[in-house]
DNA sequence: CTGTTAGCGCCTTCAA
DNA sequence: TTGAAGGCGCTAACAG
């Protein structure tokens, strides 16, 4: 420290400086292999004298990888990628790795070029909450650890953290049909990925429990970056007068059909119920607090992170998947059609009841 | 691509296949020197069918950095530094770098071990939000170009893209002034960053400006990361009931402030007006609206990331500082004291009056 | 315990 | 236009 250098200081110069050779330094440095204590000092003292900082590039190249993981994530805009990436972050950190975090938007292609970039930094492993199975097939024919969180893209030789969207789903649906809603709509915006077919899976599998008939009508799937939700939602509820009950299957969607509703002036939940799978903080800060599925984001992230780190650890053995369980929070945004006997109170502050907590895992 | 490979690719190999030298296969990938079209489209088609991924490391061991560019911010989770994560990705993504995201969670020391980290894997450059000098310090005493967002740490030798604290606070206070408030109490979490002074400072001009007396007893300082700031904000209120207007300096403090101002039953805007520094999704939520002050955030991140793009190719000059301009957006939360002659629409659909559009240089 | 030797994969002179 | 040679900074053998 001290006047500013312009070129890097290498283990040559430390090890000069210490009068010794590299080889000692870096045995001195590392921690590898027999140092006499006086040496070490020295060496220490010299490269922290020079300001010394190993270069990642040269030892990564001699071994096998650099210590870096990626991850790659749809929009990290979103709450739920960003607190994923928070847990992921995390867990690697206290690792001493690295995060390289990459948004595709949601576009298989760009989750590729993500890919080949890790490879071409050969990344000790990487995490994807995928939009394709072509990332992961990449990386894992390249013999990268790779574990795919949140959803799956049916790829082979990898493991996996998710939420069991399926059970989340058909909890919230089944407390609508128990308070009496017969016409329950569903709102999303993608059943390409295994989230938003699980949550539909869900959704049809209350129906089926309760024995109350399915309509195709009342699935409204806007798709994802619709150009004007409001207006697709708002049509949807046009057409079907009939609606007692919404169930938004992430909190983009929630968003939207909370803010048309409120926008047309209908009270929720007494003339529109509304239950979002994907509990974000504005759903407790709202008036009603809106009845939510909530996911543990920000601990899959970490699990994740710790799943890979095991396999970059040299783990052996089968892919694995972790399937993590929901919570529902009945807020006060649910109560029965028509709003007679309602049972829910207004926005309790703690949040309501948990179902279905823990985590489970399948081969 | 096809059967899984168990050792990497090399130029080598590559050439090899190509029946050329490694050298020529280098021209003929890289693009570099003269390669006789015929030989060239051969390499690239052995590297194709190989599914050659050049090795970074070397790459950079032989050249000056590693593609990579490091971002340091205090709290992921946060939606503001999210935001400015994304900001900053989008114009690396664009540019072909990759984004190494290191959470300091507000400590000065994490900052500096990621800092040294970059160091390590000889980042291009680096964007943080500091916490300190320390890192900012360490980063261009090593030559790395740097480009703090947000704050400014007071670091010598790096640009800086920040937004015009002051002003915005103090706009939003006059806001509260001409109202007719004059017992108007500021909330915030930090003092030793600029923003957060920055705020004050903006919050006490427009009281001076508006002739108004200043109380210290009105400056409520919670510190980051309190254990309850709910409570705190309530012994707060409870000490000073002849508050009438509440100015949060950011999001976390907003919402504390929101959640304590609900949960004890004040009417908002009647009973306490509220004005957040800082403008989130929720914020359009909630009814009232919240008024609030604007920030550019993911534009802050792309302009920051630009920023240091020109530095990273090349540009010399003296460091430079970008001052973004903060939006004024008027909803429901704020009205004349004790709710007579409300001025304020409930909740105007798209936002409120712009003020002060724009952004300025200064060196 | 320590120094010498030999590359890791790539790029960049330098000759041919 | 191409190939051979050398070296980026580091570490893992191998002597000494």
């Amino acid at each position: 420290m001290g006047k500013g250098k312009r070129t890097r200081v290498t283990l040559r110069q430390v090890a000069q400086e210490a009068g010794t050779s590299a080889s000692t330094a870096s045995r001195a440095l590392a921690g590898n292999g027999y140092v006499a204590e006086a040496i070490k000092a020295r060496v220490v003292a010299a490269a922290d004298r020079l300001g010394y900082v190993p270069d990642v590039s040269a030892r990564s190249l001699k071994g096998r990888s650099s210590g870096l993981v990626g991850l790659v994530v749809s929009d990290l805009r979103n709450q739920f990628y960003a607190a994923l990436a928070a847990g992921v972050e995390g867990s690697l950190a206290a690792a001493g790795h690295q995060m390289v975090l990459v948004d595709d938007h949601g576009s298989d292609a760009q989750a590729l070029e993500g890919a080949r970039a890790f490879l071409a930094m050969r990344a000790a492993g990487v995490l994807l909450a995928p939009v394709g199975r072509a990332a992961t097939e990449l990386l894992v024919e390249h013999g990268t650890p790779v574990v795919e969180v949140d959803r799956r893209s049916g790829a082979r030789g990898c493991d996996a953290v998710t939420i069991d969207s399926e059970r989340g789903a058909r909890d919230a649906v089944a407390h609508l049909l128990e308070l009496g809603h017969r016409r329950i709509a569903m709102v999303l915006d993608e059943t390409m990925w295994d989230t938003g077919r699980n949550r539909l899976k869900g959704y049809r599998a209350a129906h089926r429990d309760a024995g109350v008939p399915l309509s195709r009508r009342l699935v409204l799937d806007l798709g994802l970056r619709p150009a004007d939700p409001g207006a697709d939602v708002a049509a949807f509820l046009d057409a079907n007068p009939g609606v007692t009950a919404v169930f938004a299957a992430n909190n983009v969607v929630a968003e939207a059909v909370w803010q048309e509703l409120k926008r047309r002036g209908s009270a929720v939940p007494r003339d529109c119920s509304v239950i979002s799978f994907d509990d974000l903080g504005w759903m407790r800060i709202v008036e009603p607090g809106l009845t939510a599925v909530r996911q543990p984001v920000y601990d899959m992230g970490r699990q994740a992170a710790d799943l890979l780190l095991a396999r970059i650890a040299g783990e052996r053995g089968r892919a694995q998947t972790l399937t993590l369980q929901p919570e529902f929070v009945r807020r006060g945004s649910t109560c029965a059609p028509g709003g007679t006997a309602r049972t829910a109170h207004p926005s309790p502050p703690g949040g309501g009841a948990a179902r279905g907590v823990g985590s489970d895992v399948s081969a």
